[in-house]
DNA sequence: TAATTGACCGATC
DNA sequence: AGATCGGCCAATT
């Protein structure tokens, strides 16, 4: 009995072009943001076109051409804290990235609503401090 | 072919 | 605030 998740992996896997194409959306969505803000994978997946495809991003991310820097740091989870497991080597290279560039952890996490992009948005906007 | 695996998310308690 | 849970779906085993 196969199941239901299979069919649909099946249906969709092999290299479909619609989901290339998507890849190559989320590389732009991620070399758009500035430095210092961050966005969630659902907020890449959504801005490249994918609503639901948050764990596809990082997927596309790991696919990146080295050549051209992807800013992988400045994308977080949704809870505003690193993925990677924490004290793994991905996980020290990011955060250290980020503070690099000025974004500040609390207790391991990021506050979102200030490095986040629309937070950024916001602070334009609304001048609201920091 | 089938099961498992994630750099996830949102609702819910 | 933190923990669980179901859904997600290409890639990997």
């Amino acid at each position: 009995m196969i199941s239901v998740n299979q069919q649909l992996n099946k249906k969709t896997t092999s290299a479909s072009p619609d989901f290339n194409t998507w890849v190559k959306s989320v590389w732009q969505v991620v070399q758009g943001i500035p430095r210092g803000h961050v966005l969630t994978y659902g907020e890449v997946a959504r801005l490249a076109g994918m609503s639901r495809a948050a764990r596809r991003v990082s997927q596309a991310m790991r696919r990146a051409p080295r050549g051209m820097n992807l800013p992988w740091h400045r994308v977080v989870n949704a809870q505003g804290k690193i993925s990677f497991p924490e004290g793994s080597s991905g996980y020290l290279e990011q955060k250290n990235r980020l503070q690099d560039e000025g974004v500040v952890f609390i207790k391991g996490k990021i506050d979102l609503d200030r490095y986040g992009y629309r937070g950024a948005l916001d602070s334009l906007l609304w001048g609201n401090p920091l």
